[in-house]
RNA sequence: GUGGGCGUAGUUCAGUUGGUUAGAAUAUCGGAUUGUGAUUCCGAGGGUCGUGGGUUCGAAUCCCAUCGCCCACCCCA
């Protein structure tokens, strides 16, 4: 095994099968974004290390510990994998002035890289879908950006996902909550597990989560950062909280609702469910209104999310939705040197029209040609041989009628001239609904 | 980074207190009237038992190390 080739850790070959389903999805995602008005950008998947340093925070768990940062041995310029899609695209868009003139609406679908033990549902590269509006004061996006996401589950067919949403409100506000919660944790040192000592001063918000039933009540009496929201923070998140509600989208307000990365402000929601083990967030975001020019852009709201594209296939596997394998429309079986060209040449015909069509590669006997028809789940078969070269004509087999006679070679198949086959095999499509190119 | 579980044909898995040449199902290929696919019957190929070392007359099995996968903690999409 030690000289055995194999991928990185975490980082997973997608095979066919599999891969179908993922352009199913994909070509999902593109319909419902365009629906929306969300227009592509593509960026680099490696960006210098300073720009995620500075956009998600210096001690977040991303930059600390997760990012594949190395230096440029060519020029000695640090770069880094991208953790996340927002940094890269708020980066283009200021470079490019993308939302100079007028607001913009932007996705971006691909892989991002964190450097995390993997374990279902998380891995060291995934991909993520990144949904971004720039130039919007909101709330209005916030709550389109949510009923967007609802839509989402509503299209796939996905009913078990729930939606939570909470407001961050404005650094300053955050900043004196934090203040606060220290003091008073602070205050009640003696009774704070190892777990809370330790995320004290990095990350004090998170001690909320404990589990610990013994701290369950010191937890509860904290600060609430809703108390140190100002008058237009609060109304932010009323009017968003009212969109959503008369949209007829169910939600619970989570106060302990926090995202890990620092550029967030005002309204951040999360799309969760039970149904992937421990990784239970599907879909997550907000808005990050000091971010563009916290980076040096010209000051510019913003808001976004970003979508697990695994996590989405896991939960679509989960419910039974993917589409099943896809198959050929047409298979083509042929015997002898004067049949092969004939078939190649049937084949293009056949493609003209639209179809798809695989041609048999390899040689064989007729019964494993049969064989390899059959397996692929071409609801026809073209057959040429001598005969059919002989007379000017091919045969074309219904694949998919299990009813035929043993010993009948003439099961469910019947003999056209070359000239006919394409018209045949087209009103042989709409009488017996096959496929689903037409 | 920490913990737990697991590594045996392409795949899913058996494999007794350590004992002949490591099995099954499925998949693949071939055959059962040489031009006909499901099902059925017959046959074939396919394994460095993750890797390396150790114990033993003998190791898939016991011990040590190592690599890998999975799940969970942490954190997150």
């Amino acid at each position: 095994m030690s000289n055995r080739l194999q991928a990185v850790r975490g980082m997973n070959d997608i095979l066919p099968d599999e891969a179908e389903s993922w352009e199913w999805l994909e070509e999902a995602l593109r319909a419902w974004l365009k629906s929306y008005g969300y227009r592509p950008i593509r960026m680099p998947i490696v960006e210098p290390t300073p720009l995620f340093k500075r956009a998600i925070g210096e001690v977040t768990d991303i930059v600390e510990k997760e990012m594949y940062s190395f230096v440029d041995s060519l020029n000695g310029e640090p770069l880094t994998l991208r953790p996340e899609g927002t940094a890269g695209c708020v980066r283009a868009v200021i470079q490019h002035n993308v939302a100079a003139e007028r607001p913009q609406r932007l996705y971006y679908m691909g892989q991002m890289f964190r450097h995390e033990r993997p374990q279902k549902g998380r891995y060291r590269q995934f991909h993520q879908v990144g949904v971004e509006a720039f130039g919007f004061t909101g709330p209005d996006v916030d709550a389109e950006q949510i009923l967007m996401s609802a839509r989402l589950w509503q299209d796939l067919g996905l009913d078990n996902v729930r939606l939570e949403i909470n407001s961050l409100g404005q650094p300053e506000e955050r900043a004196a909550h934090r203040a606060a919660l220290i003091t008073y944790f602070e205050a009640h040192q003696d009774q704070l597990d190892e777990d809370a000592q330790r995320r004290l001063h990095s990350n004090p918000l998170r001690i909320l989560d404990t589990k610990n039933p013994a701290m369950q009540q010191l937890v509860n009496e904290v600060p609430r950062l809703m108390d140190y929201l100002g008058a237009e923070s609060l109304a932010h998140f009323e009017r968003v909280q009212s969109l959503v509600r008369h949209a007829g989208i169910a939600f619970t307000v989570n106060p302990r609702l926090v995202r890990g990365l620092d550029y967030y402000n005002l309204t951040v929601f999360e799309w969760v469910t039970d149904a992937l083990g421990a990784q239970g967030t599907v879909c997550a975001g907000g808005r990050y209104d000091g971010l563009v020019e916290q980076l040096g852009g010209k000051s510019t709201p913003a808001c976004g999310f970003a979508l697990g594209i695994e996590r989405l296939l896991a939960l679509l596997e989960d419910a039974g939705h993917l589409p099943q394998a896809e198959s050929p429309d047409v298979y083509i079986i042929h015997q002898g040197d004067a049949a092969a060209g004939l078939a190649l040449r049937v084949a293009e015909s056949l493609r003209d029209t639209g179809l798809n069509v695989l041609y048999h590669c390899g040689g064989g006997s007729f019964k494993s040609q049969m064989k390899r028809a059959d397996n692929s789940g071409a609801p026809m078969a073209v057959i040429i041989g001598d005969d059919e070269v002989a007379s000017g004509e091919v045969t074309v087999k219904a694949m998919q009628q299990k009813d035929w006679v043993e010993g009948d070679a003439a099961n469910n198949q019947v003999r056209v001239a070359l000239d006919d086959l394409a018209e045949h095999i087209m009103s042989q499509w709409s009488e017996n609904d096959l496929g689903q190119g037409f």
